[in-house]
DNA sequence: GTATTATTGCAAGTAAGTCGCAATAATTAA
DNA sequence: TTAATTATTGCGACTTACTTGCAATAATAC
């Protein structure tokens, strides 16, 4: 199934890379009000997540966010990273410390999904 | 407010205790099908959570997931431990290593939930 | 330009979790 | 032991995040 170019695939992208932090779906919707349809965004969001272009972070309060990748290529990649969301103003954004945990014998790990909650600079400085 | 024994509550600490594993809303359920109403069930649990009994954690489907605290007291909490949940048979435990991170400056950590997923033993001996 | 088929918009559906409210029952005090 | 207080329950309705079916649209390849 080859991928085809379409404006709405464009803008979300250039939300996403814009955007200094991870997006939720209701934010990415906010900045495209009118042009791009719900699940449109939904379906390019998941479609992006498939193609290892856009990692996907569930945070604590069980929603999605999404953020591109860095330095991953198609076949390594590497998000064993945490992400950090502020309660007050509900910003996911990556952290950079990289983890590695050790698993039991027998366990395949395949997905790593870290967010650390609390307030960010911005909202316990106010 | 005072808490309250009532049937309900005993019955969602007796699953949660015989559990080896965190439990989500849904196999609570199950157990108690017919006794205990949904909404009760979810209240319970909040409760605990609030009490300081039990820590939810969020998985990386977006589910909650139930488990009683071990050597917690009421005021000191250490759940920086990760989870693992098994997307095959969809079992979410407790892993031993505990974990730091260190916050960029300004930040206030108040939560941790880190989620390892893919495949546990039993269902990679199958 | 035409054919192919990925993508879109719309509407409806699903699933997890919450909430209001009146009824019930655990606790406390008499 | 009984009566009063109020935490808890059950029910139903609601919200929110996300998905899906389907017909229409529009990228791409020839």
């Amino acid at each position: 199934m080859k991928r085809r170019n379409t404006p709405s695939k464009t803008a979300v992208l250039s939300a996403l890379s814009t955007a200094q932090t991870a997006l939720s779906h209701e934010k990415i919707q906010e900045q495209l009000a009118g042009e791009v349809d719900r699940a449109t965004i939904y379906r390019i969001l998941n479609r992006f997540c498939d193609d290892g272009m856009v990692h996907r972070i569930v945070a604590d309060d069980g929603k999605q966010y999404f953020a591109l990748c860095e330095g991953c290529t198609h076949e390594e990649h590497s998000h064993d990273h945490f992400h950090f969301r502020c309660r007050s103003c509900d910003t996911v954004e990556c952290l950079t410390n990289e983890i590695s945990v050790s698993l039991p014998e027998g366990y395949r790990a395949e997905g790593f999904n870290g967010v650390i909650s609390g307030v960010c600079r911005g909202c316990s400085v106010e």
